[in-house]
DNA sequence: AAGTAAACGAGACGGTACGTCGGGTCTTTTC
DNA sequence: GAAAAGACCCGACGTACCGTCTCGTTTACTT
């Protein structure tokens, strides 16, 4: 229908204003106060400009977001797997506090709304993430830091699952301990699973509890 | 200033009309196109009285959750932990899909922008619902089916976690067999936590190790 | 249909309180910012005792204005018609202004869109004044002040009529001088009138005009 | 604050089509049942743009009736001035009538609340006119049919005067005869003003002693 | 004096319109 | 030909009063 515009006359100015004044207004204001009009008329652009080029606000922040991403360093390597996923945890809680300022958590709550833009944040600031994150835990497979055989999906799971979990019902993000309490269960949980082929159905031997 | 009304001459038939009303129109078109306007018309109802009783159209539908979810059952009990586990949580991920039609994915959209919505859907849904979950997990314990000295509070994260990660980046949920290794990993974990006294801050025994 | 209520148990109490109010408020805030919901909230009343027993806000200061106006005197009688015409012009023009705050003013913008209202307030405020000026007038006829056969509903038409013009346009009432002209020029209108029979349907002879 | 909109870029189209369906509103159910929202839906226009050219839907009536007058004729001029007269005063009473549909009416009912409102209405309607019928009067003391020294200003409120306060209290219009005879009185008094300097301050020449 | 029917205060209710906001589209003008 | 400026239609917002309608609670007339 409509032809998308021609992108070699794009004018950068225009779009890195329209990024920054969004950045900008959603820490000033939060992501809720957010609005088309308002991301114009802050950094001096036509609302058509926006239109232009994004499809909606959510898709604006997240280029805000994904623009500052590209300069972000590596997953950390320390060579201490525990250290650098505290750091790296501790850091995505960072990003995710305070819930009601912070841009990533406004995108969140879009995009649980918003097919399209879900898809779009997934492939631009998640997947390559989580890719970093078990190219960081193959290397620790390989200096033998955690079995050979675990299952990196499932890593993601317990490792990164129990944040969003606080997140979304407010349940308090994890302080120092537990978040060391949450890496030293899941790398144990990773660390204990029986060797493929042998998966039990049903339960593991409890090692300690029995009597 | 203004005046709570008077609990006493509330109108039981509107207030079911428009719980009712919430409800319907959140499942037949979304939670995104839910208006205040849309439920009271549909209610039959004056806008006036659902801003009398409620703050937000969130209040509306998580009032309507909560009347439908006090006359579900305790959380389930056949005496075989896993089943019951992996009977909640597939309950759950049902209430949780489709994302873009679901009631509580929106009620969770618009928690994460309302901190006072955030509070009454934690305090009326999610908080009754994991304390049920640790009554379960307290019997297994009882019965010896995991660690007496097991972290409940870990319990939660491992368990509940991974829906809410790949929720919020439409990462799928997962299907019967990941379900299982996610349960099985994270009891393994609460089963294998080390005594409390002998924490170990690094590492837990290498898997090679175990025998 | 509904049946009128039984006038014997009304309270008088409501009633004055009512009443006062509805004049309080008007001269505080102006006609059109009343209320029925303001009136009742001021005297401490129900909004149904007001519905019970007046149809329109119009009607409650009609009636107010018609207690005040019970205990107002006759027309003014000093013998000399010009001073009691000034008078009473006076009190007039004293009860219109200023026009944002006037309860008659009020009255008179709700009647022109409102038959009943108008009705309403002819019979009860309007026709007993004219019949009192009419009265008055023909004393003066009586006294040789003025024609005998001079059309008294025409001099209403030509004293009170100026006001009103200028009231509804806000042409600024008449000032000392003006109202005096406007006597001046009434009374002689009403006193060269041709006698009965000799009506000319065109012009009266211009007695000074002519070269 | 709010920034004027530019009226270079107004929509002529919407302009007209408000006006329009304004004044058939208004005929058709009469001023007290005009909406802003009845006049945007009429016009298929969006209530913001009413909203952002005028302040209440009296300036609405108010423009839409003085776009309508702007194509009326002067005052008429027959060489008569009393045929003239009578010819302009059945055409302000016919605009009045009937109270209840008339646009006129209600725009005075709402001016007389609303002192922007009554502020425009007299200088674009009411003041051209009065302007116009002193020009004729002019012309008619040229022409030596009133006297040279006749005051134009109770001229306006002897003949127009009468209208209003009958509109107002619902006296009913002047018919035929009546509208004769006000002219002829009022004229008649134009005429036997005394001469400027013999201003009495008290009584006009007793009627019988005129010859 | 007790019984009862009404008028009463309080205020919730279904409505209608208000005036405002922001979304997304469109046109006009400028660079 | 992209961009600024911003008017436009649209739909929802949250509010204010309307006039109607229960509720209990006085109040004042029966009986």
């Amino acid at each position: 229908m409509s032809v998308p515009p021609n992108p070699h006359r794009r004018s950068e100015a225009s779009r890195r204003a329209i990024l920054e004044a969004a950045l900008r207004l959603c820490i000033e204001s939060g992501y809720g106060q957010l609005t088309i009009e308002g991301i114009a008329a802050s950094a001096g652009v036509s609302k058509k400009t926006i239109y232009r080029w994004w499809p909606s606000k959510g898709a604006v922040v997240l280029e805000a977001l994904d623009d500052l991403a590209t300069t972000v360093v590596d997953y950390p390597d320390t060579g201490d797997l525990v250290v650098d996923l505290r750091t790296q945890l501790t850091a995505v809680i960072a990003l995710l506090s305070p819930a009601d300022r912070s841009a990533v958590v406004g995108l969140i709550a879009e995009a649980l709304q918003n097919a399209d833009l879900a898809h779009e944040l997934r492939e631009r600031l998640i997947a390559p993430r989580i890719a970093q994150f078990k190219e960081r835990m193959r290397r620790a497979q390989l200096e033998g830091q955690i079995a050979t055989d675990a299952d990196l999906d499932i890593a993601v799971d317990l490792l990164y699952g129990p944040l969003y979990h606080r997140l979304v019902f407010h349940l308090g993000m994890p302080d120092s301990r537990q978040l060391g309490e949450l890496i030293e269960h899941a790398l144990r949980a990773l660390n204990t699973a029986p060797r493929s082929g042998e998966t039990s159905a049903t339960m593991p031997p409890a090692p300690h509890a029995r009597h």
